[in-house]
DNA sequence: GCGAGTTAGTTCAGAAATGAAATATTAACG
DNA sequence: CGTTAATATTTCATTTCTGAACTAACTCGC
């Protein structure tokens, strides 16, 4: 009954009982939605820090093993890891110095930069995937399948309105 | 079809098919909230500039209005914002700077410090509360009223379990 | 082919956020 | 009481992130 968001909800139900016209629901959903971002944040940074990586790299790591190759273009990982191209530059930089991926310039298109793992890249993420694996594992242990799928669903839908506005 | 989250989903799918027991479903729901909180942030960001404020300044002052007083101690605000206590200190001197709360010590226990909304910071809210209203209606116009009910019991019950983690 | 407009990445200065240590006050307990 | 432990907040050095300006390479129409 009294998680952690109890507070902010307390806060919002306040406000709305000032101006009906507050939109409380959506309010709710979009604090809601930040500290569970913040609170994963902090879990995997967390995790993965015997291994000397953090979230966002992590993050990245795992877009370039998702594909065929082990590899993408900066503009591609950008997207796929929802960061900013600045901060791509920024974190693939970090992930070379450590040899865990490497850039390669396209002979196609010479603008275009790829970025791919190192076998060491790929070594280290076979060494932490199974502790990764436990993390996430216990953070929808909470929910049925059918309730991760739902929730699934209404994330995406919710997404699909934002990219729209 | 080709939402911006598509990229993300694509790997990880490549991702489940090498390694079946990769928590796929869960890797899916913490990649959406990354992608929708920054999506929110950047938003927000941008609607609130014409009044100097930022997100999480938002988030403090709402915070703040949503209270009988319109007071919170600095750790109630930080735990209503979720931001860190160390945030919460850079973070309310610049809104002290900006004029729109002040400090103030609680004579009952010397440590506390109290945060406040003056008259200009309730002015302020008034004044972009029309232009946030609109956002937030419009952030949350893809689903219905039964949907939003549900994608908030089921963000709830995600982030007991990350609580209880 | 060539100049205007795009697209891909990087740079850089400044803003935002964090962890760990420090400060100050209060609670707890023998 | 006194002193040890706990709580509330701040400080500070460092890390992380961002926008805006920049460079380089490509496209397209003429």
């Amino acid at each position: 009954m009294s998680s952690s968001f109890q507070p902010t909800e307390q806060r919002l139900a306040v406000t709305r009982r000032r101006h009906p016209a507050f939109p409380y629901h959506s309010a709710v959903l979009v604090r809601l939605v930040k500290h569970i971002y913040k609170r994963v944040h902090d879990d995997t940074n967390l995790l993965l820090k015997p291994w000397g990586i953090n979230h966002p790299e992590y993050n990245l790591l795992m877009m370039l093993y998702g594909t065929e190759d082990n590899a993408l273009y900066a503009s591609q990982l950008s997207e796929a890891a929802g960061e900013k191209s600045a901060n791509i530059t920024r974190l693939t930089n970090e992930l070379c110095r450590k040899g865990l991926i490497e850039r390669s310039l396209d002979e196609g298109d010479r603008r275009k930069v790829a970025l791919s793992l190192t076998e060491q890249g790929l070594a280290t993420i076979e060494s932490f995937l199974p502790a990764m694996r436990g993390l996430l594992d216990q953070q929808a242990s909470g929910l049925t399948e059918a309730e991760m799928t739902q929730l699934r669903r209404l994330l995406k839908k919710f997404l699909d309105q934002l990219d729209r506005g």
